[in-house]
DNA sequence: GTAATTGCAAATACTTTGCCACGTA
DNA sequence: TACGTGGCAAAGTATTTGCAATTAC
């Protein structure tokens, strides 16, 4: 583990890839790329969409094996928005990625409170022994507009 | 909506079911069950095999549909296990169920905290203008055992 | 040049549905 | 009896893997 965090950032994660003795590839970076323009978790269809647009266009297998990469290194996690596929985004050490997703319409909106959770974190990873320990918060509920 | 809470127990979710116009079956009596001596969120699979060495057993499509229309009827969710197929518990309005997950054995622990979440999630639903509101927390981490 | 990575296509796993026989109310 | 429910089997969707061609280092 580095004394001091890096800055999180496309760079720092091919960094990351290439320490751990992995090659770069146009179609890993542009997956890398994909996931730091997410506004919202993505898919493997939405990922691969995404680096395509962008240029690389990676089969969906090199997608569902980069992720599954990534997720080893602990550079993505899964997020829960209870539907039928999986949905992944970056795993920033420092940030918190807290959702609040609409029951109705499917609408996802990353929410940045003050985190209520970090002294709780502590306080569990103590009590229960755990060490490294992060979170994930999604809150369910019906948007305005579809409450109408 | 119920002026006041009945007791959430097999019983009462039976009659729930009752109340909606759902016929109570051995089956779905047999997956009730299940859900209610897990301790841990369980796959469709697991709901199959344990409603089935209790005496019922269910057909894998009629634990997939009773499981769905309970969803429906918010006696279950699913929860973030961040592995490859859903797992479902039930919904007790006045529990919390906040998960406590090792990412390596996968160790799945029920945390009871004095939630933090409550406060935060009504200034969310005041601020973002939803409606109904719960959660989902899981913590993730290395558990003692797996930390040697 | 060597070994990791990719795309293709197939295999697997999980989820979802149609239909008719069956059982509950 | 009438209609909701269950099992079977198939279809649909998502995930995962093998292998030969390709590419990074």
């Amino acid at each position: 583990m580095a004394a001091k965090e890096t800055l999180f950032s496309p760079e720092s994660v091919i960094a990351m890839l290439r320490s751990e003795g992995l090659r770069i590839t146009k179609k890993r970076s542009g997956i890398v790329q994909a996931l730091f323009e997410a506004k919202e978790p993505m898919s493997l269809q939405e990922i691969q969409a995404s680096a395509a647009s962008a240029g690389a266009s990676p089969d969906y297998a090199t997608v569902f094996r980069t992720v599954q990469l990534m997720e080893q290194l602990h550079l993505v996690h899964k997020v829960n928005l209870r539907r039928s596929c999986s949905y992944y985004e970056l795993s920033d050490p420092r940030k918190h990625y807290d959702h609040l997703v609409c029951k109705e319409c499917g609408l996802v909106l990353l929410i940045d409170i003050p985190c209520p959770i970090g002294d709780a974190e502590r306080k569990i990873a103590r009590q229960y022994g755990f060490r490294n320990l992060s979170h994930s918060l999604e809150f369910f509920g019906t948007c305005k507009s579809c409450a109408d």
